[in-house]
DNA sequence: TAGGCCATCTGGTCCT
DNA sequence: AGGACCAGATGGCCTA
């Protein structure tokens, strides 16, 4: 139907693919809502279902309001708290069927293009990162703890080599600080010394810096 | 089979 | 007005 999953999808081909000419047929929006009003979701519970996807970790006490400090906060006490959940089955705006299908169409292909380079600079960061290579990719999530984990372990080391204090004096991020460097070394050693020495002269010179 | 992870579609909201 | 961003919904694949 709509998707194909990761397996079957190395590059999954844009919708206007599978249906060549989305013209002639009602677009999938339509088929496979026949009863859009039957299965929209009451916006109250939304909350109370998603608490556990990453997006919507609490954070000081609010849904995603930390996550979105800047201009779009706004977003959500402008529209009297939070979004309201779509009413599907197309139609909406006020031109043409046609055309939204069009303007649809073109909105999902820039999407998938959004979504394409978040996942490039996952990627990225998946490859900037040490971690135990394994056979498995490291999820989304993990990716993002572990840099955390690993900004916050040079940050502590940076701190330690420039002579400042750390934050709570804190000996536990210290010990992980060394193992981290330990792991790093050995992560480099494995791809070569260039690595190691680059690494070396920034904490150098930042040290310097600092 | 359930749960995790993911890609994609979609509509709402904000910004330019 | 159109694009970017966001988050909910949906469904497929994979693994325990």
């Amino acid at each position: 139907m709509k998707s194909k999953g990761k397996a079957v999808k190395p590059s999954r081909s844009p919708w206007s693919e599978a249906n060549p000419d989305p013209e002639a047929e009602e677009p999938d929006t339509e088929a496979e809502e026949p009863d859009p009003e039957a299965e929209e979701p009451d916006t109250c519970s939304e909350q109370e279902e998603e608490r556990d996807s990453e997006a919507s970790v609490p954070i000081g006490g609010s849904w995603r309001g930390s996550l979105r400090s800047g201009p779009r906060a706004r977003r959500e006490s402008a529209s009297g708290g939070g979004r309201r959940r779509r009413q599907r089955g197309g139609g909406g705006g006020g031109g043409g069927a046609k055309e939204h299908n069009v303007r649809r169409l073109e909105s999902n292909e820039r999407e998938r293009q959004r979504m394409h380079k978040l996942n490039n600079a996952f990627q990225g960061l998946r490859e900037s990162i040490p971690h135990i290579k394994t056979e498995k990719k490291l999820s989304k999530i993990e990716t993002l703890t572990l840099a955390k984990n690993y900004i916050k372990s040079l940050t502590t080391i940076i701190l330690g080599m420039s002579g400042a204090h750390l934050p709570d004096g804190e000996a536990q991020a210290q010990a992980n600080a060394a193992k981290l460097l330990q792991c790093y070394q050995r992560h480099l050693e494995e791809e070569g010394e260039e690595g190691l020495t680059q690494f070396l002269n920034h904490t150098h010179s930042f040290s310097q810096g600092s």
